[in-house]
DNA sequence: TTAAACTTTCAGTAACTTCTGAAACTTCAA
DNA sequence: TTGAAGTTTCAGAAGTTACTGAAAGTTTAA
């Protein structure tokens, strides 16, 4: 295993980001340094090129497993485990999104619906409700566009991306072309 | 201050969910009381309500000033400060999602601009570039996409979230009610 | 100008998270 | 069936982050 200058940054700069992205940093590492190569990478690999034990690599890896950002490639003849990404850019950032979505909105949203099942109690308690109520209304339109999003695919979510304040336009314009039956109210 | 259960169960909720969301247990309890009272609320009340410390408080206040999530709230005749959600729910959710992407994403991508400027020194590295400006490529336009839904304020954001699956339709059609000179390519 | 009412800062401690390395486990070839 | 080559687990050490409470700072009214 190499880890030529300009790996070695990046690999550091993941690891140093991994807490902000929902893991940590040796697990960042090791996600940075399977992107990163082309070649398949073996757990020992991994272990020396960041100079990290043994054991962490392995809760690394099974990290990463568990956010479906890597898998693993077995090489005919070999006996040790060799690891690739689980897919192009777009796909890692879409699982990372997703896992996300399940750590920091399900379970608000999930005490949020129990929380507005109960009879407010007095006057305080209904307006806490209607706030309540609001940010209910937010996490669910967020989930749901998320999961939108990930259905049109790559291409049509670049176009999207690409299309910037046009959006604003089409909007404007979407009665128009949407037939009434599919138009949203 | 009041803290009836239902209270109770949303802040005490914001308050383990406040380290997923980029803020600590505190902050997050804090931020919730806020929001979920209608009167504005003190320091001393804070820091009653919740059981801790009036320094922890201070802290906790400062944070969310410089998340912008609240404001100061000065009575007439009280010499004490007192505080209020700076804007209603959706407000407030973009300064989140505003304030995390200058945490999680801007230090990559000015990283990955540097990195991407050096000469590849082998085989290896020009691989490993490709990978570094492809995520660099895809940071930018989350980026960009992300201003671009600030611009189009709540009610036009909301129609676009609940549009659904009708967006793929929109966008096949995108070419025909967007003269060319608007078009992206 | 003083002192009362309040806010902020910060050193030290408590709580939590990550990492190591040794022991236990698994798999496979001989 | 043994043992060599590998992987996983886990108790405790190291490192990090959050919290308290006391001291310092600020503001205002008299």
């Amino acid at each position: 295993m190499k880890m030529t200058p300009l790996i070695t940054s990046a690999v550091m700069h993941f690891g140093e980001m991994g807490s902000r992205w929902g893991f940590n940093r040796t697990v960042g590492q090791i996600l940075a340094l399977i992107v990163l190569n082309d070649e398949p990478i073996s757990a020992q690999e991994i272990a020396d090129a960041l100079n990290i034990s043994r054991g962490n690599t392995s809760m690394g890896l099974k990290e990463l497993q568990s956010w479906r950002l890597i898998k693993q490639h077995l090489v005919p003849g070999e006996r040790k485990e060799f690891f690739i990404p689980a897919g192009d850019i777009w796909t890692l950032a879409n699982r990372v999104f997703e896992e996300r979505r399940k750590r920091e909105i399900d379970p608000t949203l999930s005490l949020l619906r129990d929380l507005l099942l109960d009879e407010p109690a007095n006057g305080t308690e209904v307006g806490a409700q209607e706030k309540l109520s609001e940010i209910h209304d937010l996490l669910e339109s967020i989930t749901a566009w998320s999961e939108e999003l990930q259905n049109l695919g790559p291409e049509k979510l670049n176009t999207l991306m690409k299309l910037g304040s046009g959006v604003g336009r089409m909007l404007d314009l979407k009665d128009k072309i949407l037939p009434g039956k599919n138009s949203v109210n």
